[in-house]
DNA sequence: AGGTACCGTGGGAGCGCTCCCACAGGTGAT
DNA sequence: ATCACCTGTGGGAGCGCTCCCACGGTACCT
């Protein structure tokens, strides 16, 4: 009759200790060849790994994770509303670089959305349970209390866009500045002589260093830089379209405008066509992303390419790194890493 | 000197057994009130909870999946490239109705495709590992092998549109056949002559319903059912262009377009456009979804609403009963249900 | 020969919970 | 007074793993 312990796992999965009596070795053992040790003789191991086959043993996560302290998981944390999520292409290229980084690994991957008070509670919670090993940050604003949630909770973190060039955590991104000044450059090169920039959302590190890449570039080209060629945005459509009809209004004889997103050049090119522009011929338009949506414009967009898969690659990297370099915080101070990838200009013929 | 088990946890975080402590009362009474069990005196549960927010007490999920056989998880499968995913907003809108629904649980929702080979057996380790409690499919296709493995690992699963008639899983769906017959009675009535149809993926069975509804509307409506009117396509954009193009080809005289998603609409708008009919005009066009899409398109697009927040809703309910009931599934047999909610038209512009 | 070193291995202890049995004390029927 | 039966509570056992100590064996030195 059954004893006391078999509770409901009826015929249920195979444990390690099964495995170890069915390969004639010990518990130790298998959990050796389990997690790939090198301390375990040839034969052994061909032994444990057979009884594993046979019994289709797959290790329980629960009990390692309570065992080793580790979840083997890591979130993708977005503090932004899901729909914001699903409308920037460059959420979805992160994921993706993300997720292809990933794949060769045991972690998993949970995506999590934080824009609304309650969601971002859930959040807290969450972390506070160390229900992951480290968490991806993406797209934080300047006094997002986030990353100082994650210090005090000693979870290992990396971030995608600094929060401002003295971020304390760990940090990925592209080149926003020389990226804009690749954007103004090549303006400058085809001969536009009147350039307009419509920024994203300023509290945004990325987004003003955009700006002063923008600034610096026609500086250095000799051209004066005039405030009311400058409009915020907010890297959305509709913010693009709002900036580029005040902008047509203040200054009606522009002939270039930088947007600082593909999605903002988007509504700028809707704004413009309403004013009666011809791109290229009237007004020439670059983007930042160079998202899906600019290969499918009408013209197609030149845009400003970021390394995402690589910045994925990265942010795994180096989250992982953290993760299994489980040093106190306090003698992690020293290499704290802020690495920038370099952008790309990707001409089209919208300019 | 620290003890042994000490390990890395210096300072850690509180168990049950501290709060225990704490509180004067035993570990079996922390647990109870943990997890809001009624046998607890009101004194002593006041006394728990007070040593818990002393503490900061969060349970070690870890030890309690352990200790208890489940994980608090769920899954939301997407058998489709992510491509796919972000670029249908049906998705997204599943997404936000299971996210609302979860939102007032303790469950957590993990996002996971499996379009690629090496991303299945990727889920397919996972699942054998029994990482979650339950799990939720979108978008199956007939042939597609999940469901069969999901019912061998004895994991409790949900399926959002069924695979056929005879769907063994328990699914939630919207009423495709009753959506198709409203969209064509609408063109009907509005007056339209020569109704064409562009299905979906017919591998997948609310597309092929769909076209039933579409040709049963028909023959009630008195009108003959000319399978050249009928053209397959795949719910995406590029295949409702491609569609729509060999209907206009073989069938220049028609003058209504029932479209089996938003996204085909739009597609078939653009070959409408380059053919030079005008939407309402002289073709009238209906989508299916009523997305992001439809509101934004130019015309707005008339479409069928699918009530996606309650279908994520009654999902969730229903998964959520599976999990917590767990007897053994062959006496579960008897009650398997499909849930069939109903559409709705949403008239815009466009017809 | 004795010593030292290392390898591969077995298995005890422990991770932090849940489950459940046992038990004290109260209540009401007999 | 006795018995039966509740209610609330404490704590042992166990979930399946990892970590680490201890041990026998072989290899190489002195």
């Amino acid at each position: 009759m059954a004893s006391h312990g078999a509770r409901g796992r009826g015929g249920g999965r195979p444990t390690l200790e099964e495995v170890a009596a069915r390969a004639g070795v010990g518990r130790g053992t298998v959990s050796r060849v389990i997690n790939g040790s090198p301390r375990v003789s040839d034969a052994t191991r061909a032994a444990v790994e057979a009884a594993v086959a046979e019994l289709g043993y797959v290790p329980n996560t629960a009990a390692r994770a309570l065992a080793a302290n580790r979840t083997d998981a890591i979130a993708l944390v977005v503090p932004e509303p899901e729909t914001r999520f699903f409308a920037e292409p460059y959420f979805s290229d992160i994921l993706r670089g993300v997720g292809a980084a990933l794949s060769d690994t045991e972690m998993q991957l949970l995506l999590i959305f934080a824009g609304s008070d309650r969601e971002r509670q859930r959040l807290a919670d969450y972390l506070a349970a160390h229900r992951v090993d480290g968490v991806l940050l993406v797209s934080v604003h300047a006094d997002d209390p986030l990353p100082d949630m994650l210090a005090r909770l000693e979870i290992p973190a990396v971030i995608s866009g600094p929060r401002s060039a003295a971020e304390a955590l760990t940090s990925v991104d592209s080149d926003n500045y020389g990226g804009a000044r690749q954007a103004v450059e090549h303006l400058v090169a085809r001969g536009r002589r009147r350039i307009a920039h419509i920024t994203g959302r300023l509290d945004v590190y990325g987004a003003q260093r955009r700006v002063d890449g923008y600034r610096d570039a026609l500086r250095d080209a000799g051209r004066p830089v005039d405030d009311l060629m400058i409009e915020a945005g907010d890297f959305s459509e509709e913010g693009g379209r709002r900036a580029m009809a005040a902008l047509l209004e203040r200054r009606p004889d522009l002939d270039a405008v930088f947007a600082a997103s593909d999605v903002t050049a988007a509504g700028a090119r809707h704004a413009l066509r309403e004013a009666g522009r011809r791109i290229p011929e009237d007004v020439a338009l670059v983007g930042y992303d160079d998202s899906a949506i600019a290969r499918h414009m009408d013209p197609p967009l030149t845009s400003v390419r970021q390394p995402i898969q690589e910045m994925g690659r990265t942010m795994i990297g180096l989250l992982l790194a953290e993760v299994a370099d489980r040093r106190p915080a306090a003698s992690r101070e020293l290499d704290r890493r802020q690495v920038v990838l370099a952008t790309e200009l990707v001409e089209r013929a919208s300019s």
